[in-house]
DNA sequence: ACAAAAAACCTACTGCCTATCGGTTTTTAA
DNA sequence: TTAAAAACCGATAGGCAGTAGGTTTTTTGT
């Protein structure tokens, strides 16, 4: 999956605007530069196409909505980029995890023991509420 | 970094190769598939100026050696998909690894958590070392 | 119901990048 | 020193993002 620059900045308006229409986004991210509302258009449109925004009409024009949220696209991004670089067999995230843990420090290895147990917690509590 | 497939097959090759010149990437990558020379040629030139290969005459002809190994380069490719999306002040990789954590079940985080402490000893062991 | 306004849709062009390869120059080696 | 090998140059095709003009469809106010 390949994101230009302004898919990217339409899908950060939309992390922060719960929903949206064109309009509204075209003249979120058009102070400065240029641009119609046709190519803000076509944008929403490309990332509908790519899956990435939902749509429904809402009166007159259709209303946009993120489908992943900032982190579940990285964690998508990351598994487009790594998986061809992962072998059989070979979990692609876990793989990712170890390639990048190479380049951290104590200090970052010690935030990720925390998020690791932050994780685990949410799991566990998932599990209750299933109940 | 964008890296099209054919990059792609002649980063993977010379994982394995230690170097190659492009007449020996040429006759491993096109076994099936046709492809001239000059294909491989400008294709390991691409990689070169990317910077993703280091190269060096011996005789008539470049031998090429990746830059970065595997692993290296994943962490970079995750490096460059994520860091327009990291806020200011958070750390990219840190971030990286809370999103793609948040998809892992029970066995996966506890495969990360061995994967950090051998971090951890491998730290420790260049800090011995630097003695 | 109808006309004006708004939005969606189609189409096309530009720019950038990969893949491909023909042809020319440079380098190497017999 | 020339014939072969390799490097280098240039050109084309295909794909995708960004951009926007123009047309059709939908909505809405009167």
């Amino acid at each position: 999956m390949i994101l230009g620059e302004l898919e990217k900045r339409v899908l950060h308006y939309l992390w922060e605007a719960p929903e949206a229409d064109a309009k509204q986004v075209h003249s979120a991210l058009t102070k400065r530069k240029g641009g119609t509302l046709n190519t803000i258009q076509s944008t929403l449109d490309r990332l509908f196409k790519k899956n990435l925004l939902t749509r429904q009409k809402q009166g007159h024009a259709y209303y946009y909505r993120a489908k992943l949220d900032r982190k579940e696209l990285i964690a998508q991004l990351i598994q487009d980029v790594t998986s061809d670089f992962i072998n059989k067999g070979e979990d692609s995230l876990i793989a990712a995890f170890t390639s990048v843990s190479a380049g951290l420090d104590d200090e970052k290895l010690s935030q990720l023991e925390i998020l690791i147990q932050q994780q685990r917690h949410r799991l566990s509590k998932e599990d209750s509420d299933a109940h």
